[in-house]
DNA sequence: AGAGTACCCTGCTTGC
DNA sequence: TGCAAGCAGGGTACTC
């Protein structure tokens, strides 16, 4: 899969062979290959090929009066005066006796042929094509990052951002920036960006030097490329980071196999919680509308209690029979009256959200993984990486309550004394928002807590 | 309009 | 062993 080193070195290496060569006959075998246009032959034949650039992943081949276009996509190939096969879709024939072939086992590779006077502005105007890395000036690549509801490496795979990307070097950049692949563009701060320009550039350069990588089946007029031994993730599932020794794993992000070291790139697990009327829900709707991914405690126990089996076992354990299944008011009133009671059906539930939490955790590739816990520190659950609690002054929390609950001041008392306090869960929690202020506040304080990731 | 998805195509791998 | 199904993937064209 040809990205743009392995465009650069065939751009190089067709260039020495081709430059001055003049079209005598062109044969196109696949139709569907030549973009929209009938009278490609004939266009070419008496055209001079002046030089052949590139931009991006494409070859843009010079001649007279034209610019033809050539994209690799997975499997395109050049040979020179080599014997037609079945995978031979287009020749080229020039003056010299000399012949150009086409091949692409696939057939996703596209020519097309424009007038000349576009040479510069074709690519950009109609492909959307941005420009390479290495002309890419750094506020216009971090503002674009910004702009985007997507994952970094999404973002370097499109090529309306950045352009020469492909899967294996945004695999690359992304482990020498030390960047999850998953994290979103809009927590991409300045700092980051400028990394991850430097080291594309970097990688880009490293490996058109080294001759592009090869990897399948990619060569260039016979020239092998030598930059996969010095890959450091792309196709290393298994193997040790070079630079922490922990396994490198390998992944599907958007359907695109993404390698990367779960140390160096790392990933945080959030567990937030609050108290009644603190505003916690408000802060999980909100990540939630951000495209993070929230794991729901509640929302699991209340499925729990959809499974007949599940009921039974309860109903039968605390006695609680109603119509052959679980009498939930019974239950309730058995829990509410009885301390003894509530334990032993904590201690039936709690392992079950624990294990469903550490299960989604151990299977979690999102950059950032929210467990909405309402009684984290009450059940002393432990496998996350940082707490942020959703604190209110006692005040505050009184009144919501009131005004959100229809209660009277003595009955929200009595609920929220039944918790344990804000004040307490704050001294144990790593971060606390404070949601005294209005509702756009409590956003921007988001906002700005991740930044912090 | 912007996001999501089917599609192009063949060879290799996997599973029965 | 043999055959079918599944998968890989950059960019485009289509839908909602």
């Amino acid at each position: 899969m040809p990205e743009l080193p392995e465009v650069e070195s065939i751009r190089r290496n067709l260039e020495t062979v081709l430059k001055g060569e003049t079209i005598k006959d062109v044969k196109v075998f696949y139709r569907p290959i030549v973009s929209n246009m009938m009278d490609f032959e004939e266009k070419l034949i008496g055209q001079t090929i002046k030089r052949i650039d590139r931009e991006g992943k494409y070859l843009k081949f010079i001649l007279d009066d034209y610019m033809m276009i050539s994209h690799l996509r997975m499997e395109g190939k050049y040979f020179m005066d080599k014997d037609h096969d079945k995978h031979t879709h287009v020749e080229f024939y020039f003056e010299s006796g000399h012949k150009l072939s086409y091949h692409d086992t696939r057939k996703f590779g596209r020519f097309e042929l424009v007038d000349v006077s576009f040479k510069d502005t074709y690519l950009n105007n109609h492909k959307k094509l941005a420009l390479d890395p290495q002309n890419l000036d750094l506020e216009t690549f971090y503002q674009a990052i910004q702009s985007k509801n997507k994952t970094i490496k999404e973002i370097l795979l499109d090529q309306s951002i950045v352009g020469g990307i492909g899967n294996i070097y945004a695999n690359e950049i992304l482990y020498l920036s030390r960047i999850h692949p998953a994290k979103k563009g809009f927590l991409i701060n300045y700092q980051e960006a400028q990394t991850l320009l430097e080291n594309s550039i970097k990688v880009l350069n490293r490996a058109i030097e080294l001759g592009g990588t090869t990897i399948d089946t990619f060569e260039s007029l016979g020239h092998k490329g030598e930059f996969q031994q010095e890959l450091n993730v792309h196709g290393k599932a298994g193997h040790y980071c070079k630079h922490c020794g922990d396994k490198i794993i390998k992944i599907q992000l958007k359907g695109r196999g993404t390698y990367f070291c779960p140390t160096c790139q790392k990933s945080h697990v959030i567990a937030l919680t609050g108290g009644i009327a603190s505003g916690k829900s408000t802060v999980s709707n909100y990540l939630i509308k951000k495209g993070f991914k929230v794991l729901d405690s509640d929302l699991f126990v209340r499925n729990l209690y959809l499974d007949k089996d599940f009921r039974l076992m309860i109903a039968k354990k605390f006695d609680s029979f109603k119509d052959n299944d679980l009498d939930k008011e019974k239950l309730a009133s058995i829990i509410f009256n009885d301390k003894k009671n509530k334990k032993k059906l904590e201690k039936i539930i709690h392992p079950l959200v624990f294990k469903y939490l550490d299960d989604e955790i151990i299977n979690n590739y999102e950059h950032l993984l929210f467990l909405d816990i309402p009684l984290l520190f009450e059940t002393k659950y432990k496998n996350y990486d940082e707490s942020l609690l959703v604190y209110v002054p006692k005040k505050i929390q009184l009144d919501r309550l009131m005004k959100r609950n229809n209660l009277s001041e003595m009955e929200a008392n009595l609920r929220i004394n039944n918790q344990m306090s804000l004040e307490g869960k704050k001294k144990l929690a790593t971060y606390v928002i404070n949601n005294k202020g209005t509702l756009k506040d409590l956003y921007k304080s988001i906002d700005n807590y991740l930044l912090k990731f």
